[in-house]
DNA sequence: TGTCATGATCTTGTACACAAGAAAGTGTCC
DNA sequence: GGACACTTTCTTGTGTACAAGATCATGACA
């Protein structure tokens, strides 16, 4: 097996991106370069690879020759997300509405299950629902449409998370879910676009709840998480970082 | 004013992107650091920022210590690209119909004129066309979406603008052009999505007669603009691309 | 105490050095 | 001539040095 190419910087990549997901890295936080690559012990070489990727990615900015700043939150820019994702949602449910069956066993099986036997745990449940809408535009079948939307999948992942903190976002999730399986089965595809459309705008409503004071408790919980028992110990740096803005 | 972040590196994403479009990097053919570092006159880091870009844009692709190549043509991905396009292209007319006054004054001046002021060089009509169905999605108000469709455009332009060549294809397009904004100025929002999926599909089927045999072509003519009168004069490189194969 | 100038420190952007390994070239043996 | 082993020459990946400039700390002065 031939090496792969640049394998430091994509490893580094992963890592700062669930910095990200774990409520580590917040809307507002500063950093340097070199405060990462010694982190990870490498140097800054692969470190400015991952951040430049996820600078283009629209995760953070940087400030020349001033350090680099995890972008604030903009819920106009989450608001298009989120319209984006309909979008190609709708268009894979669709397609999938004209297929003569579906190849969507494995969903039935997560999704179609009785009551007693739902998930509960908000994480675990954030990562279903968000393999459930990746699945669709799969099994739609075009591939780039598939890469654009896990992109976008990513990007509005930090609040999407934390929509499922009330147990009836759940069962909304669940009932929802299920009514569309049977939609498509149906063939009836102007009904499941319908409610593919109320699904995700009732979770970008509820994305719109979500402060920075919630990013904040998150972060506390994964800390202590990680590290039980310890007390918060704010860097030098992401003292500077209060008051956090909304823009 | 400030000064802007990594430039160099920038300019020659830029640059290197205008190679692409000029039919000088040609799918198949292979380059080093190194080559585009002297070429431009700078360190190879500015270069190896602005290859990993176009590597993830999907562009190049790169092999461990062993040179970079143009990916090779892959029409399966073309098509899913025209896809991606109707497909965002049609959601933005669907809102422009919705609009009272859809913004799009600048496009009827421009395509909603007499077959006497009709432009006729290939170039200048692909340029145009690009910028028409950008602008949709520019008037539809998303920016997210109006941005993935910018990368979508840039993706295809290669084989977009070898469309132009018959004049046939010119005058189709001036004629659709200027149905579809009639359509949405009328909001006849079911017609005038039915016309754009035809229009757009019909250019994705020229895009298929795009051969590699044209494209060098196209390089020649290219090359011949720029240094006239001179003799091709491959490099050692270049010279080990043939044979290009197609995917 | 508040303000401004000045110097020290920090940070990114670029160039360059070196290592590991791939590819190509060269000579030898049959 | 052809196959094979060995050497030489690239080529990328990573670490590091240095420059330009932004930020911060310090101290003088009103």
């Amino acid at each position: 097996m031939t090496q792969q190419a640049n394998q430091a910087a994509e490893e580094i990549y992963k890592k700062i991106k669930d910095e990200i997901f774990d409520f580590q890295l917040l809307p507002g936080d500063r950093f340097t370069e070199t405060e990462l690559a010694e982190r990870y012990g490498t140097s800054r070489t692969p470190v400015r690879g991952a951040l430049y990727r996820l600078k283009h990615e629209g995760y953070f900015e940087v400030q020349f020759r001033s350090g680099w700043r995890v972008r604030p939150f903009d819920f106009v820019h989450f608001d298009e997300l989120y319209d984006l994702r309909t979008v190609l949602e709708t268009a894979a449910v669709e397609r999938l509405c004209r297929l003569e069956n579906p190849p969507l066993g494995d969903l039935k099986a997560t999704w179609l299950v009785p009551a007693s036997r739902r998930e509960h745990d908000a994480r675990i449940v954030a990562a279903l629902d968000e393999a459930f809408h990746c699945r669709l535009l799969e099994a739609a079948g075009n591939r780039e449409m598939s890469r654009v939307h896990s992109e976008v999948t990513e990007k509005i992942r930090i609040v999407r998370r934390l929509g499922f903190l009330e147990q009836k976002r759940i069962d909304a999730t669940y009932e929802d879910h299920a009514k569309l399986l049977k939609l498509i089965n149906n063939h009836r595809a102007a009904d499941a676009c319908t409610l593919l459309r109320g699904h995700v705008t009732q979770n970008g409503t509820e994305a719109r709840k979500i402060t920075i004071h919630m990013l904040h408790e998150a972060r506390e919980r994964a800390r202590l998480l990680r590290n039980p028992g310890k007390d918060a110990a704010p860097s030098r740096r992401s003292g500077k970082s209060a008051p956090i803005t909304l823009s």
